[in-house]
DNA sequence: TTGAAAGCGCTAACAA
DNA sequence: TTGTTAGCGCTTTCAA
């Protein structure tokens, strides 16, 4: 389809060397040959071959991005924002992006092996991380590039001594608890992430850390969800039979929130009337629902971007220790927890 | 990292075409040999070279798609699930997924262009068809392979000479507009899709079909939104000034018809007694939004799994005519027009 | 300033 | 049954 170096050889009487020089724009090319070399070349509509150049180089200019997901099908808007955040990233520094999407369990550990091995990429985003992460532990032993957004459990000293980028989720529910503590609320109940996830750990430290500070540790109660709506939707459908009820309900991201919202309603109750919810990542939907939910805004976007950069200086080889970034969580207050919205 | 077969050959005392065929399996090679490449490549932990088998195959082992992005941020549920479908179908079949974000405009062909040329993927999957589709024209004529989920307008005999999986928009809005004159709809005001989308068309049409045919052509007030929530809210807040107001909102996509919700509850109106209304699409939002949406199914993921194996159809060069496929819509009925929920 | 030659790691036609 | 040779398209010594 698109011509050869050899084609244009062929055609400038040059030879195949020369034309790799003066289309890479070498100084030792006579400027009347690059010249000649590249009317030719925009002729025929010349693109270089980049699986020959890669080949050559061995390095396959490739970014590689496993989505973890809950059976085969997978929705989530966090992730396309992320995505959104990576793949443009990725373009500017001229790097392709390829996705895919496993199930964590056996074969996730076998495909970031298999592609570390071929040579099918040059780093990795890791996203979703574990308390106790295998992707990571084996990326680390094999010391191929990675960068993760989120972090892993420290059980032994260097353990984290890897790039990531995180928002401080403790913090984050700091926020929140004390938020809705000053609302005057005093029976919290939480709507957890699935306990392998290590975000789950911070979130529900620093909720149960607010409490603590105002001697309500005893008044928190948990309940597991699977970070879908639906699973927010349940959870919240059997907070809501218990006596006394939950006066708040603290969803540790927003789609279970937005279940917890439909739930509420459901039950002829009034969100932020007579049971408040605040949620956690600040997605798009987050603004509009019914009513906005009070919420930590993760700057979702932006995290890709850094992340991506990270791992593209990390491909290039640059020394010095890993770069970890942890972002301030930021509360956005809307109506979910009353219409008390501040100026 | 990973050995070579030159690494391989060299521990056998074998060549390297024996190698490479014994690792293929090839009939000529003696069962000796084979078991004696076999255990020295597991040793090694063998990984072919993939840049490499590519290169010599002169093929990519790669699907592209590239996601139509609006601003160079981007969230959409629905084609997180798209992509699910995608991916594993391409993983099912060895295949590679290369993603990347592109807005559409002058330099979203060039994306294509150069991703042709340097061989980067051997074929495309196209989202987001539009009337008139510079992608598809390209990639027609550079005779690429490509399958789109949706179709292109039909100027010239043929024009849509491609393959294409689409939902009959025309006959799922027909479906909503009948549904909504049952329950005694007069004054029905139409959220639209951005005029260049092809689906744009074909689902205004249906809804006009359907009021025609009850003899309310007039009745239906159009108003432009860009898919968003936030294009859907506004546009609603509008509506729902006039004199008089519509008594049902049918939304192009479930993602403004969300807003619509908002927006509606807002102005203090109740979903489905003051107004009804309906999204398109089927997204795992629209279950558990408050009131759940009624709306058209379109199944994403299989969607995305069909588009994605007839390319790899494609790609093998399995002569015959283009498939297309053109799906039924379903109608899910919900609380949003009323809490009429058949059994 | 240019070109011949080697090689990235692999597959395949052909000969032995 | 095996090995030699050639070549995918490119980059990069090295010698001229």
């Amino acid at each position: 389809m698109s011509a050869t170096l050899k084609e244009i050889a062929r055609r400038t009487g040059k030879s195949i060397t020369t034309v790799s020089r003066a289309l890479a724009d070498y100084g030792d090319v006579s400027p009347e040959t690059k010249a000649l070399v590249r009317r030719v070349a925009d002729e025929l509509g010349y693109t270089p071959n980049l699986l020959a150049q890669r080949l050559q180089k061995r390095r396959s200019d490739t970014i590689g991005l496993i989505l973890p997901t809950f059976g085969p099908r997978f929705s989530d808007p966090f992730f396309s924002e992320f995505l959104a955040g990576v793949g443009n990233t990725a373009a500017e520094h001229n790097y392709d992006l390829l996705v895919s999407t496993q199930e964590p369990g056996e074969r996730e550990l076998q495909v970031y092996r298999q592609k570390v091995q071929s040579r099918q990429v040059d780093g990795f985003v890791i996203v979703r991380t574990r308390r106790q992460d295998a992707r990571i532990a084996y990326l680390r032993e094999a010391a191929f590039p990675f960068v993760a957004f989120g972090r892993t459990e420290t059980t032994a000293a260097g353990d984290l001594d890897f790039s990531f980028v995180d928002v401080d989720g403790a913090q984050g529910m700091r926020l929140i608890g004390e938020y809705l503590i000053g609302l005057g609320h005093r029976r919290i109940a939480c709507l957890a992430p699935p306990p392998d996830l290590f975000f789950a750990g911070p979130r529900l430290e620093g909720l149960r850390q607010a409490m603590e500070a105002h001697n309500l540790e005893d008044a928190c109660q948990v309940v597991l969800g699977d970070l879908t709506q639906k699973g927010g939707y349940e959870a919240t459908l059997e907070l809501l039979e218990r006596q006394p009820r939950p006066t708040a309900i603290v969803a540790c991201n927003d789609l279970m929130a937005l279940g917890a919202l439909r739930a509420i309603q459901e039950r002829g109750l009034r969100v932020g009337e007579d049971v408040a919810v605040t949620g956690f990542d600040g997605i798009p939907m987050s603004e509009h629902s019914h009513p906005p939910l009070t919420t930590i805004h993760q700057p979702i976007y932006q995290i890709g971007k850094m992340v991506t950069e990270e791992l593209i200086r990390l491909i290039h080889g640059t020394e010095g220790a890993p770069r970890q970034v942890m972002l301030e969580p930021e509360l956005v207050i809307r109506q979910s927890c009353g219409a008390v919205v501040p100026d």
